[in-house]
RNA sequence: GCUCCUGUGGUGUAGUCCGGCUAAGCAUACUGCCCUCUCAAGGCAGUGAUCCCGGGUUCAAAUCCCGGCGGGAGCACCA
């Protein structure tokens, strides 16, 4: 039926062919239908992989070559793993369909925005490897918006209110119409050209004359343009009149050129009034779709509950590695690639989820296994003699597979051990040091004393890693935990660790991610501390 | 409260628009085996979903219709 959809109108007649087939065939034994399978319809047999769709569905109305696609984040703060997802999306579409990607610096609030957030925007952009064709800001098309402002006024589709809030917000809520809906132009032109000096903030809005019937609360006569004296950090004090969000999009996106625009699904609701907005200035209209927004469980990305973490020193700044920042992720030894494939698996849907880390910690440890240098660590160090050594140096090579070159150690039969491992050892038992040689514990007390018993691989008994006494290498291993369980901040979601490692820990870089042995990939900090990426 | 969105195995998704190739694919998690001088990566296999519930339409429904229920969002001179 489905390899012949015009046979489907024709299906009552065909029914009573197929019971007929069915009836015959299922009076043969099993053995015999396989055979006639096997026979005459071989093909049948082959079970053609499935092939899976990689990236995201395809865009509605999209032209290869013709679609434009924004990202628009507000310079208000650290770019987050919400922004990735964004601004990835925003990417992946443009690429999909060889077009274009501007990232626009929504910057209409000077209330909010500082110079050195469209900085960390665009270190952030630069490290997810998202690259934008053009860059701009809202705030520089003031102009344009003051002009498309004045066209509504002009047309009826906007007046000036000079009510406060609480009345505003009460007529809202039922559906009154104030007196400032009612005045003429001239009223509204006057009133609007005293907000660009004689009111003081808060003294008078520009409204949009939309529906104070509307089942939609965004479409009761929304703010569009309001007073802020604040300076802001690229016009300093050219603009006090500055569009809301509603307004500023609507404008930009469609002067911008944008075919499609993504947002996250809190603003659904305001889908109407961006159409309806675009309507009435008689402006092109691109398509808006939203997606549902990337939180992981525990990792909260709002501001509100982050700030006041970093300023109480709960965290150690924007970067701590417990945080979904993009600088915390990155400190944690997440890489940016694992981030987009990890992003694109999502897909884009509007259904509310929290993904667990771990997936995104799955997609990230197959990308770094290849190239992280294999190190013994071990804590709680407990000392180990060999009393039979014979060996001065050992060579280990840095990874299993790829080709990431050896390093040499010197011994001299004094290790130290991993407590843990050294709790389990009895006496007369046969252990491997690994890539040194297979041990039997004599003596167990404050150190552990053993003899050689051959250099030989052995599979089947336990190999634990060791660090030589000779000159071993103290890091702190810092582990981030959930930093939220529920609403109540996890007083331990950091681990800190005292450890011995290599000497080889010196020579890498910082930033390098290593794979510490029967531990867990974790990445260079600094020389003395190393954060624990996933197991 | 009102309005809108959403609901597929433990988790994230594919399929839903255009009903039949699929009693549901992939990934992750978990279990076992293989490989391995790592508890990693890799290979193989397995556990796990009556597709939120109840009706209806149809020869046929995860897919269409109606009614419930659960979850989320909006109701700012913030984006």
């Amino acid at each position: 039926m489905g390899i012949k959809p015009e046979l489907r109108s024709k299906i009552k007649d065909i029914i009573p062919l197929i019971s007929e087939i069915v009836e015959e065939v299922n009076k043969l034994s099993i053995e015999l239908q396989k055979e006639e399978l096997r026979n005459k319809y071989s093909e049948l047999l082959v079970t053609k992989p499935k092939q899976e769709r990689t990236g995201l569905p395809p865009l509605e109305g999209a032209e290869q070559g013709n679609v434009i696609t924004r990202f628009p984040p507000e310079p208000n703060g650290y770019p987050h793993i919400g922004h990735a997802k964004a601004s990835i999306i925003d990417e992946e579409y443009a690429k999909m369909y060889g077009g274009k990607l501007i990232l626009r610096f929504d910057d209409t609030n000077p209330e909010k925005e500082r110079l050195e957030y469209y900085a960390a925007i665009k270190v952030g952009l630069d490290w997810l490897g998202v690259k934008y064709d053009h860059v701009k800001n809202t705030s520089d098309d003031m102009e344009i918006i003051y002009s498309k402002a004045r066209e509504l006024i002009d047309s009826g589709n906007a007046y000036v209110c000079t009510c406060d809030k609480e009345t505003i917000s009460n007529n809202r809520r039922e559906m009154k119409p104030c007196k400032c809906s009612l005045g003429n132009k001239d009223q509204n032109i006057t009133r609007w050209n005293k907000m660009f000096d004689k009111f003081k903030p808060g003294e008078a809005i520009v409204r949009f004359r939309g529906n104070m019937n509307s089942d939609n609360t965004v479409m009761r006569d929304p703010t569009l343009l309001r007073i802020i004296d604040e300076l802001h950090p690229i016009h300093k004090d050219r603009y006090r009149v500055w569009p809301n969000y509603d307004l500023a999009v609507a404008i930009e996106d469609s002067v911008d050129g944008i075919t499609h625009a993504f947002r996250t699904k809190e603003y659904e609701l305001r889908t109407e009034l961006y159409y309806a907005l675009l309507d009435k200035m008689n402006m092109r209209k691109p398509k808006m779709l939203e997606f549902s927004r990337l939180e992981f469980q525990g990792m909260p990305v709002s501001k509100r509950v982050l700030k006041p973490l970093v300023e109480e020193g709960k965290v150690s700044g924007f970067d701590d590695p417990r945080l979904p920042t993009l600088e915390g992720l990155r400190r944690r030894g997440i890489v940016p690639e694992a981030i987009r494939k990890f992003i694109l698996s999502l897909g884009f849907t509007k259904s509310d989820t929290m993904p667990p880390f771990e997936t995104l910690e799955s997609y990230n440890r197959k990308m770094v296994d290849p190239t992280s240098v294999r190190l013994f660590i071990v804590f709680d160090p407990v000392k180990l003699r060999v009393i039979n050594n014979s060996l001065t140096e050992i060579e280990i090579s840095n990874h299993p597979q790829t080709e990431m070159g050896k390093r040499k150690i010197v011994i001299d039969g004094t290790f130290y051990i991993s407590g843990d491992d050294a709790k389990t050892l009895k006496i007369g038992e046969e252990i491997r040091l690994l890539e040194a040689y297979n041990v039997r514990i004599t003596k167990i007390g404050q150190e552990i004393e053993c003899e050689v018993i051959d250099t030989g691989h052995k599979s089947n008994i336990p190999k634990i890693q060791w660090i030589t006494q000779k000159n071993p290498v103290n890091v702190e291993v810092l582990i981030p935990k959930i930093l939220f369980n529920d609403d109540q901040f996890n007083e331990d979601s950091l681990e800190v660790k005292r450890a011995l490692t290599e000497q080889y820990y010196l020579e890498l870089n910082v930033g390098s991610e290593i794979q510490f042995v029967r531990f867990g990939y974790c990445r260079k900090d600094s020389a003395s501390q190393a954060i624990y990426t996933h197991k």
